[in-house]
DNA sequence: AGGCCTTTGAAGGTG
DNA sequence: CACCTTCAAAGGCCT
């Protein structure tokens, strides 16, 4: 049975976070990826039995929706194309036509992915990649909620982009790197910066008002290194060691509005929030004589309302389409996330297990700080807070199922 | 303006 | 323990 390394990657040993819901994953597609994977002579996959595998995939995965074609063996593009035009339900005629048309092109890009390593394809966002072969921004592999990225800033903090274009710090590169160099001195030490190793309470590190939210510019500049947790549980610094830029290689900057973090530490003059705290809503809060119009309860009602949501972090899946969307999208010429998303929840699972194994981890560590930051936070405090149609749905079921025996109850 | 759609995974709740 | 529900991201679409 295969297993992640899920602590042997320097994560403390005593990880205890690492789901054991990945190993049911590798579990269920065990067999099925052996086959078709253990065949795969490297990443020079055979297209055709990838592709008569997804097709296959397609079929389950697709329900009903009708892929023409599909059943019949690998048959080429076809099938490619059947893939991409399983689009929502809810996709217009036209939206679904020009995903059809655009399915062969789509196709031409859409295996690639199978022999990405997450790592690697973060070495694909140079400085300036803007330039290159990348003409549409590319998102970054870590969540924007990461805290992951404070540690990037930190070497982001002083280099100014000419574009809006995500770039992704030396430190990425150094992630992926299979023979990371000896990491420099620690940057905390170099920068001065605090870094309490034993952090029972780190929430306020990210303590920010929501009104602190809307102000926040799309470029963002550092007075002072963000601090950032690192501490030995934590295994960030084993994991991730600093990289070995020249000196003085100019860093580039952030601009991306999921990487507008901050430290939201007491004092900060940036006081930039985690993006894992959002406001609960976009609306602007009252100006202040509105407020005191409202009465002490319902404002006191309204403060609770109004807390910053820490949303929950990312999992392995989200980190990975956070990475591919944007591909998609230039492939495909798609903007639907539902269609999207049906894409690449099939990529997903073309992937190989090692390449699913980075974003577990990935996304393991992210639970992990997560857990650091906001020891109290529970994915129940979110709850109710997203008003979903699964859920009426379910209750109009109940109470039809309900009526109907009552009804027999009192026939 | 805000919910829906769509995906997988994590986590909490329930029987 | 198994099963169910909710939320996480994303952006066009719909009400």
């Amino acid at each position: 049975m295969p297993q992640l390394d899920s602590g042997g990657g320097g994560a403390g040993g005593g990880d205890d976070l690492g789901a054991p819901d990945e190993l049911l994953a590798f579990q269920d597609e065990g067999e099925e990826q052996d086959k078709s994977r253990d065949s795969a002579a490297g990443p020079e996959r055979d297209l055709a039995e990838l592709k008569s595998s997804l097709v296959n995939e397609s079929e389950g995965a697709a329900g009903g929706a009708g892929v023409p074609g599909a059943g019949a063996g690998a048959r080429g593009e076809d099938e490619v194309g059947a893939e991409v035009s399983a689009c929502p339900r809810r996709s217009s005629p036209a939206a679904a036509e020009l995903t059809r048309l655009k399915a062969p092109e789509c196709a031409s890009g859409m295996y690639k992915d199978t022999v990405y390593s997450a790592f690697n394809l973060l070495m694909h966002y140079p400085p300036h990649s803007g330039a290159g072969q990348h003409p549409q921004p590319q998102p970054p592999l870590i969540s924007p909620h990461s805290p992951l990225l404070l540690l990037i800033f930190q070497h982001n903090k002083a280099s100014q982009p000419a574009h809006g274009v995500p770039q992704l710090s030396p430190l990425y590169e150094h992630f992926s790197s299979p023979h990371p160099t000896a990491a420099p001195a620690d940057i905390s030490q170099k920068q001065g910066v605090h870094r309490p190793l034993q952090t029972p309470d780190l929430s306020g590190f990210y303590s920010l008002t929501s009104s602190s939210m809307g102000q926040l510019p799309h470029t963002v500049s550092w007075p002072s290194p963000p601090l950032y947790p690192l501490s030995p549980s934590c295994g960030y610094r084993q994991h991730f060691p600093a990289p070995t830029a020249a000196p003085g290689t100019p860093y580039p900057r952030f601009t991306h509005p999921s990487l507008m973090l901050g430290s939201g530490v007491p004092g900060h003059p940036a006081a930039i929030p985690h993006p894992a705290i959002v406001p609960p809503s976009g609306k602007q809060e009252l100006q202040p004589y509105d407020r005191s119009l409202k009465t002490q309860a319902e404002s006191k009602a309204e403060k609770e309302a109004k807390k910053p949501t820490i949303k929950k972090p990312l999992n392995a899946f989200m980190l990975y389409m956070k990475e591919m969307r944007a591909k998609v999208i230039a492939e495909c010429t798609l903007k639907e996330s539902a269609a999207i998303n049906q894409i690449l929840g099939r990529r997903w699972h073309a992937l190989s297990r090692e390449e699913q194994a980075k974003y577990y981890e990935l996304a393991r560590k992210e639970r992990q700080l997560h857990m650091q930051l906001y020891p109290g936070w529970s994915a129940r405090d979110n709850y109710g807070k997203k008003k979903r149609r699964s859920r009426e749905k379910h209750q109009e079921s109940n109470t039809a199922l309900l009526t109907a025996s009552l009804c027999q109850t009192h026939l």
